[in-house]
Order: C-alpha cells, then sequence, then structure tokens
DNA sequence: AGCTGTGAACGCATTCACAGCC
DNA sequence: GGCTGTGAATGCGTTCACAGCT
C-alpha cells in the first residue's frame, strides 16, 4: 500500500434536506478515486507507445495493481470496455480524464516559495495533467519579484485579489509548519475549497473544504518500520542503523513486502 | 487483541539487549503504522509546549484522529496508558519512536538533485525525524561537485561503493521517470531494501523490497475530482475551471449528468 | 474462445460501547 | 467520576469466480 488514505475533512452533502430529486448521487469509493490518476498515467503511458487497445490484465500491470482491482475501479464509471476484446486506450484516457475533472485545466496558486515550493512551481508535471500554476505567493519581502518559472512571487496580501481574479479554487501550500493554519484560514477565507497541504502539521478547515497531506518524513518513517522488523527478522544483514534497539521481537520470515 | 503487553521502563536505554523474553508476533495493522509518525509528531508538539500529561482526547486533537482510532492504535503497541488518567507524553513518545524505529538515525541516500532533490536535501525535517541524509547522487555531470546543504554531488556510478560504506537501507528517487527503474535497480543491487520514489513511474523491485511512492499531481488530481463534484452540486459557484471538455474523443454525448 | 463486468465472499479498518482500573 | 483498553458490530475495500457479451 502506498498513498495516504482519510484524505476528506468533510461530507459533500451540500444542501441540509433534498426538495428536488437528485440525479442519485454517483458515489466512487474513495479508494478507487485516488487510483483513477495512476490508471490515467499508464494510460498515457500505453498510448505514447503506439498502443492503442489494451486488455485488463496489461493496463493493470502497467498501473502496478491486479487485474480484479482494476476491472472493479473502472466497473464504477460505466462500461467501457468490450468483453472479448478490451479497452481502447484513448477513449478510456478520455473518460477517466472527465471523470476526474482534468480534461481542462485548473488554476492553482503556490503558497510559501522556499526549497520545496521553487520545486513545486519549476515541476512540469503539473502543467502536463490538468493544472496551471496561476500565481506565486510568499511572505518573505526578501523573495517577492523573483522569478521563479515564469512567474513572479507576489505578496502574500495578494491572496484574496489572486484567488477571485483566477477562480483559484485549489490551492497549496508549502510554508513552514508554524505558518500553515493562517494561511490556510485565509485561502479558505478567499474561496479556495480544496487545498494540499505539505506543511507538517494538521490543518482545521470548515465543512466543505477538502484537504490533502503529504509529509515527506511521515513517508520516510514508515518505510523506516518495515525495515526495522526486516533488520529484526535477519539478524546477519548489516543494513541497521548504529545502535540496536532493545529486545524487540523477531518477524516472521515473510515480512512486509510491497509488489 | 490476545497478546499481553509487557510494558517496558521509560528509561531510554538505547542499546541494551533484553535476554530472553520472546513475544509474540506484532503484527501491527499497516494503517496503524501509517499514523504512528502522526501520532508521534503531535507528541513532539505536545511536549513543546510544555503539557507532560495528555488524554486520548487531547492526544487525537492534536493528531487530527479520533480518539476511539487512536486508542485502538495505541493499543496494538502495548498498554502505555493510566486509566482515569491518560498518557504521560515523554514516555509514549519514546515508546512510539521505538516502535517506528526512529530512536537512532537512518542513513539515506538522494538520487537525483533536480529542484525536488535540492528541496530535499535542504529539508531540515529529516535530520529531526530519524534521518541523516549521506550521500548525493546525480547522473549529470553538470551537477556533480554542487554543494547542496553541507553535501557534494557525486557521480551516481558512485551508489555501490556509497551504500555499502555508509549502511544504506534507505534511498529516495526524485529523478525523472524515465531514469527510475533503472536507479532503482541500481539501488537495490547495492543492497537498499527501502525506497522513496518521488518519480511519477511505477517501480518492479525483488521481493523484501519496500517502495512507497509520493506523486504529486495525483495528490492534485484527487483534490480536482472532488472539486468537481462540489461545482456540479453547485452550479452558483464559478469555482469551475474555464473551458469545457475540448473534443479530446467521440462520444462525449452522454455528457456529466447521466447516471 | 476470450475478456469484461459484477454479485458474493472474504478480510481489514473503523466505530461503538462498555468492562476494568485509577 | 474519569479515562483507558478492547471485544463486538459495522462498514469498506479487495479478491474470487463466473455469468454475459463479442
Amino acid at each position: 500500500m502506498t498513498t495516504p488514505r482519510n484524505a476528506r475533512t468533510a461530507a459533500p452533502a451540500v444542501g441540509a434536506a433534498e426538495p428536488s430529486a437528485k440525479p442519485v448521487e454517483r458515489g466512487i469509493p474513495e479508494a478507487t478515486v485516488a487510483r483513477l490518476p495512476v490508471y490515467l498515467r499508464a494510460l498515457t503511458g500505453l498510448s505514447d507507445t503506439g498502443v492503442d487497445t489494451c486488455s485488463s490484465e496489461e493496463l493493470a500491470a502497467a498501473a502496478g495493481v491486479n487485474s480484479a482491482k482494476l476491472r472493479k475501479d473502472l466497473s464504477y464509471l460505466g462500461s467501457y470496455g468490450t468483453r472479448g476484446v478490451g479497452y481502447d486506450v484513448e477513449y478510456l484516457r478520455y473518460q477517466i480524464a472527465r471523470e476526474i475533472g482534468v480534461t481542462q485545466d485548473w488554476p492553482v496558486v503556490i503558497v510559501g516559495i522556499g526549497n520545496l515550493g521553487h520545486a513545486l512551481a519549476n515541476y512540469s508535471g503539473f502543467s502536463s495533467r490538468g493544472f496551471r500554476i496561476v500565481a506565486l505567493l510568499d511572505a518573505d519581502p526578501r523573495r517577492q519579484g523573483e522569478d521563479v518559472g515564469g512567474l513572479g512571487i507576489r505578496p502574500f496580501e495578494e491572496i484574496e485579489r489572486l484567488v477571485e481574479e483566477h477562480h483559484v479554487a485549489i490551492g497549496v501550500i508549502a510554508t513552514p509548519a508554524v505558518a500553515a493554519q493562517h494561511v490556510c484560514d485565509r485561502l479558505v477565507a478567499a474561496g479556495v475549497t480544496s487545498i494540499l497541504n505539505f506543511a507538517p502539521a494538521v490543518l482545521t478547515v470548515p465543512h466543505g473544504v477538502d484537504v490533502r497531506k503529504v509529509d515527506l518524513s511521515i513517508e520516510l518513517q514508515i518505510l523506516a518500520y518495515h525495515e526495522q522488523r526486516k533488520a529484526l527478522a535477519d539478524p546477519g544483514s548489516d543494513a541497521v542503523p548504529d545502535a540496536l534497539p532493545s529486545g524487540l521481537a523477531p518477524l516472521a520470515a515473510d515480512g512486509v513486502v510491497s509488489r
């Protein structure tokens, strides 16, 4: 398992009591939603290498999942394959892109242009995958005006103006942890309703705002946990940190393995 | 839970080997493992603000989870709280750090020192959370020798030597996607058994090697999916991307409202 | 004959609710 | 009285296995 779980902060229910008939919630499971971008990328890869039809087995291999899961996931979107044949790569690709909502670009702002913010601002993967960075913001006056990837860094105070001007719904926080909640509040007040948070802080947001968190040292710590167990299971190895932890239980040989 | 837990003493005496206690297979659920670092950080925060005891309710709030889940998670580690009172912050913090395996530093190499690699190399959160970057590697000769955060960038060819010399078990891949599998193979061949992959590629590794993937544009796409649904549920909003689907594929006729 | 799409079975994770201890 | 630790209940996600279509 690889992706963070638990992303949503609030239920999608917008109105309280529903007066008229709603078209019935589609209800794609969250775990499936998290894999759709992976399938999208795999399809793009196949498409680039000239493949125009593929079986669930092939696509699953390219995406790094098993084929039963892939078929189940796709079944939530509709019946886009052909029995006995497989999937049309271009067609399926478009359907998934449409379902995710990246058939057109989402404007995004990045707040906090330190090392990580710089890297994000220069990351070409965003523009090719449905996002367009429209503003970079930083509170430090010394950074303002600096050009990063073709955009100038603006003062944080302009946040409301920029969000409104560009109709921004998605914001990225790459500030130090102490600033994160304040930045978040200002983003939300300005109208942003989805936030990708790189700061190591727990954000509190109002109902209806989504937050996803990416935390680099948490990922490493999860690896460390498994690594420690491997080391304990195999005392011959020397790939162990300098001091050994005291008397932990040895683990069954098969241990934890990801693909 | 069936296995009784031996609460050990608070003394952070790392290295003292326990004689012959052979408990049972621990088997902490993966979902719990992924949250332990979050609890660890929350505890560190509480500790820094002078709190020395907390209830499951308080700690859960600081970590952004509900208290039932927190208590369940902690119960897999042992009985480290006191009924009617709560948890000793320092004690619990040490127990979790020990369980994760970050009571001492893990040496880490980073491969691919582009924008993201730079950011990672400069990220201070690693060193304070159980990791020590011991080498930076890049295949591009123009980058080699450059100093980043006090370390020189080494040629990729030295990977085997560096991994062995520093007993590295964990590697970080921050290269372009095309290079990722090759870098991964070399890392594994050199003895690395845990990999944190930032490249947008599916890595194939032998049994026994763990891979975790962090993909920035996938996180954004997941947000976009939910954002799109909010926009559809609330047509009054104007936080919708600029254009409409651009005939990328035929037969988009059924539109967005169906099913 | 081959491959998709899906109900049913299974297993894991979360939540509930309360027994057990301070 | 208050809070932890945990079986039991519930809910979700994955896997199985095969019906249904080409």
